[in-house]
DNA sequence: GGCGGCATTTCAAACGTTTGAAATAATTGT
DNA sequence: ACAATTATTTCAAACGTTTGAAATGCCGCC
């Protein structure tokens, strides 16, 4: 059976013949409300099956309850693995969350800010698409004093914000120290696409690390991928083609670039196919299925790396810390050796 | 610089000297009020970035443009991949979605549930969690004349409901069929957990096959796992023990378990190892990575799903198909021989 | 019997929007 | 010039909730 009416504490009113007011401070547990009074329309409330509108309520506290999400896509397992991180934490403090994929393309992104702007959300977590450059749909949000928290993709440098940002420079730095110390003189850098921020820390770790181990940089060892496999394939051929200087170690910008590149040079019978150790980003879980797995992963800690945007998020929504004292926190990598 | 007055309709209207109703109908666009007027209305909306208040007009129209997804979780890829289908087709009409993940566990599929209720979400799709055999949290919503559409996970039979599922018997079939064709006698059925009614399904595929085929059915070449790695190995342990009866190929309910069968398999130097050939559903996008694939794929249509999911629910909110009239759409799913 | 004081309930306004009905202003025809 | 018509704007109520202020009822006490 489907009610007609709809329950509200109005309909509770008539029904137990009292006011509004009485309904609602009973069931919001004023101490002013008789004992007797407060269980009568609780149990009336019950049974009717009773739900405030959030709408109503949202709209008299002037604020949602929502916290907005804007990523680029959901198939990549960090980003996957960081909404674990804030779905968490939002929801264990009474908050909805509202996701929304951008695929990289700047205007999906600006579309989904101006819905989740309407929608009044109460504070905004964003991992920015590669092609941001101009911030106007989310600088909305500040102008409204909703709070925002770049998450996983470093913005601009010159743009003042909240940042939560994996330490990618450390984790380059480290995988390839690591690759250093198992004596690997000839190690390439394999980047991404050159508009992601993070393209060129991962490299500035990569290079500080042959620098203070005192190892001479080649510009032949370095290429870059848009993520797509054709300029992978690319990319890997000019890294790969100088019999004078072939690699015999590879940091990858991120593992599912890795993988196509381990595949394409496997499949061409590369000579120094087994010979050449390789380290991604990300530590995905399907590497224990493979045969010849990379050395080593450099694990990014999606997870923490969104709880910590929502936890940041969350203190600036109550105010405890100062919407314009911006905070940049960094995640540490971790190397994984399989 | 923040704004402390918020923009609303009356403060523009304080800015403009007029009414509150002549603003909002200049902004809706009403024939009735001037040219003119519009036109200053509109400007200084836009120079003072006025967005209206979604709750203020989800209370008034008693609808929240926002639907609700539970589902156990994002990592399974054919989750997210039908998210995709949802997301897509909802943004391009106005709504919103709202994301809850279950983990599986009832307590917090009645939470999310409970949630979605008071944000008084305009529909709710749902893959019910393992363990979900009592339906209350959900018919609630019907109660109040909210559609709920079922989808990926077939709740128990008695229960009138609509339904959008991957046409798993068909898939579990062909994948059968394949491989008695390929002249396989002993084809093992490895199933997922017994509380998910595609386990059985599957398993009706399998076994119509056989008849189909005229190949005997072994109860020893049946077994199940709960999803994890050990209960994967015990099952695979039992299915590869009979020397008398040792299978030559596999079906398996979905391949992560899999994977952790065939590296089960291959660790310890089974005999059989390379002469097993197998299938599971999914068609995972990292199986390209692997150095030997399994021999097809499963391929569940997980977008399609999804989008079947939120057109229906669409249709059930515009009214366009009765509440009561409860549909049932099966998706196909497609071999991919790799 | 009237009154202070307490317990309890109700009033009324507010949150920001929409919208049919009513009011007002502008235009037309005679 | 004045009614009749049309164009435009405003009024007022409603959506469902919260909450401080005001009202009511009840008790004992002198």
């Amino acid at each position: 059976m489907i009610r007609n009416t709809p329950v509200t504490l109005k309909f509770l009113a008539e029904k137990l013949k009292m006011s509004v007011s009485t309904v609602s401070k009973a069931l919001n547990d004023y101490p002013t409300i008789n004992e007797y009074t407060k269980k009568r329309v609780q149990e009336m409330a019950k049974d009717l099956h009773f739900t405030p509108n959030k709408s109503a309520i949202n709209l008299k506290e002037r604020k949602s309850r929502i916290i907005g999400i804007i990523l680029p896509n959901l198939l990549d397992h960090f980003f996957t693995r960081s909404i674990y991180g804030v779905e968490q934490f939002a929801t264990a403090n009474g908050y909805n969350v509202i996701i929304r994929q951008t695929h990289d393309e700047l205007e999906k992104e600006i579309q989904a800010a101006n819905m989740l702007l309407k929608s009044r959300v109460d504070g905004l977590i964003i991992a920015i698409s590669k092609n941001t450059q101009n911030f106007a749909h989310l600088e909305q949000f500040e102008n409204m004093g909703t709070p925002v928290v770049y998450y996983a993709r470093n913005p601009s440098f010159n743009l003042n914000c909240h940042k939560v940002l994996g330490n990618t420079f450390q984790g380059s730095y480290e995988a390839t120290k690591f690759l250093i110390e198992r004596k690997h003189q000839k190690i390439a850098y394999l980047g991404g696409p050159k508009m992601i921020n993070f393209t060129h820390e991962r490299f500035n770790g990569y290079i500080n690390a042959l620098k203070d181990f005192q190892l001479p940089f080649a510009a032949g060892l370095v290429a870059y991928t848009d993520f797509d496999k054709e300029s992978t394939i690319t990319a890997i051929k000019n890294l790969f083609s100088d019999p004078g200087n072939m690699p015999t170690a590879l940091v990858a910008f991120k593992e599912p670039i890795l993988f196509d590149a381990m595949k394409y040079l496997r499949s061409v019978n590369h000579p120094n196919f087994n010979k050449v150790e390789c380290i991604g980003f990300g530590n995905n879980a399907f590497i224990t299925y493979l045969d010849t797995p990379p050395i080593a992963s450099i694990e990014e800690n999606p997870e923490a790396v969104g709880e910590n945007a929502i936890k940041l998020l969350l203190q600036l929504i109550d105010e405890e810390v100062e919407l314009l004292n911006y905070q940049k926190i960094m995640v540490d990598c971790k190397l994984v050796i399989h």
